[in-house]
DNA sequence: AGAATAGTGTCTATGAGACACTATTTC
DNA sequence: GAAATAGTGTCTCATAGACACTATTCT
């Protein structure tokens, strides 16, 4: 098969679909969750499936990625991530489709979700808790976006895109603790996040069955600067790399 | 635009091309380059492009890769890592092309590369000194790659993929600090790498104009392990996530 | 002896992790 | 005062980084 030939005729190859899929993750009652469909029709009718459609010829992958979150969650300016993308050859029994999968993370308390023509359920699951089986591969895709969303995490800032814009200290040890799937020490959590100075005060405090707790905000300017990481710990896994079968 | 509908027709919506690139690193006397063809034909002829191929509809993309791997340099068995998917919407003139680059490490000494009938030149280049400009958005994919093949490097054992059986450990301080573009500190090398646990020493030597050096031999075994990771240092930078405009 | 290269030893500053302590609220 | 939650202080141990030192070859 030549490369980049000349005569190229672009109806001459057999073209595989192309899809984006979007992981979707947000933070419902302190706990982890992601964004699934059932699905309707043929294949794996009434199985959840991660939220996905065909690219358009005139979109970026990464618009079509943005297209889809809106029609699922009618949500915009989200961090979004290209995570993957899956090419096994009999990943969908319908023709051949190579899917480009994305995370997003949004905050719960804004989105609308909603139901659309493929789809009887639209609903946002535990992450510990995923109902079985997924549609297509959907299962290795989510695994592998919850690997990601770990290890990156441990050295990015991306735990703010959860949050509202007010939240306490111990708000985001607990997200951290979430993703990380681990406790961590408050005494130590506080040290790091306030030597990072991402953090601005605020004179809002919020009262609950204890001591009133400060609320602080995230200082985007700090973030902004693409040389600063903020790093919980040092301690990187596996991180990059998968084996598609 | 439907996802996964039931009237699937396969014929019903236009389809981009997919193509497989693949950023092909190796040494050549101690310094790292890339591989590179030279385009016969429009467009951008006569500019050099990391070579790829458009995919076959029974191959999974990292067969693909492999299969193109195998056409420019007739290796096999090399490690071999999905990169990023590229999808801006004119990235090609032909047509609509997906491109999803790969990064492959080979050692240079067992390559035999040949050009092919779309090429009129195959070379590797220096990573510091690349033709310009490079095809398509080629110039990005392997800035791209380079970062990868870096911040993989501070975790993973990667760079051993690049030796041959036996080397120094100088050697390796070596390609580290091709990769990374820095000097590190012999002893501090010399300390972690022994602590690492990784070599094993092999009788041979190598005479050279000094003090003759001794030989040692990757355990593969405990790189076999999944767990344990090879760390030069913690001082992971950006690492994943990029920004397609 | 001196140059060239290989390889070791050691000091210091940093910071992660453990954990005990203090503070402020409600009941 | 006790319970509940928020927040601080401090000690220890591991180790990254700097750098001086020793070792073995050749000419």
């Amino acid at each position: 098969m030549p490369k980049h030939a000349t005569d190229y005729d672009a109806t001459r190859y057999e073209r595989p679909s192309v899809t984006v899929d979007v992981v979707i993750f947000t933070l419902i009652n302190q706990e982890l969750h992601v964004l699934l469909v059932q699905r309707r029709h043929w294949p794996f009718e009434g199985c959840w499936a991660i939220p996905g459609g065909f690219i358009n010829m005139d979109e970026s992958l990464e618009d079509a990625a943005r297209r889809e979150l809106a029609e699922e969650t009618g949500v915009r300016d989200v961090y979004l991530e290209q995570l993957y993308t899956f090419g096994a050859v009999a990943r969908d029994p319908r023709t051949r489709v190579i899917s480009v999968a994305y995370i997003a993370l949004v905050r719960a308390d804004l989105q609308q979700i909603r139901a659309s023509a493929e789809s009887t359920a639209v609903r946002w699951f535990p992450v510990r808790t995923l109902p079985e089986p997924l549609a297509f591969d959907h299962d290795q895709v989510l695994a592998y976006a919850i690997g990601r969303l770990r290890s990156k995490l441990e050295y990015t800032t991306l735990a703010f895109q959860l949050l509202p814009e007010v939240f306490s200290i111990l708000e985001l040890k607990h997200i951290y603790e979430q993703i990380l799937d681990e406790k961590l020490d408050k005494g130590n959590f506080y040290r790091k996040i306030k030597e990072a100075d991402l953090l601005e005060e605020t004179p809002l405090l919020r009262e609950g069955r204890g001591r009133p707790t400060r609320l602080w905000r995230f200082r985007r300017d700090r973030a902004a600067d693409k040389q600063f990481v903020f790093r919980w710990r040092e301690d990187r896994s596996v991180g990059e790399g998968r084996d598609e079968k």
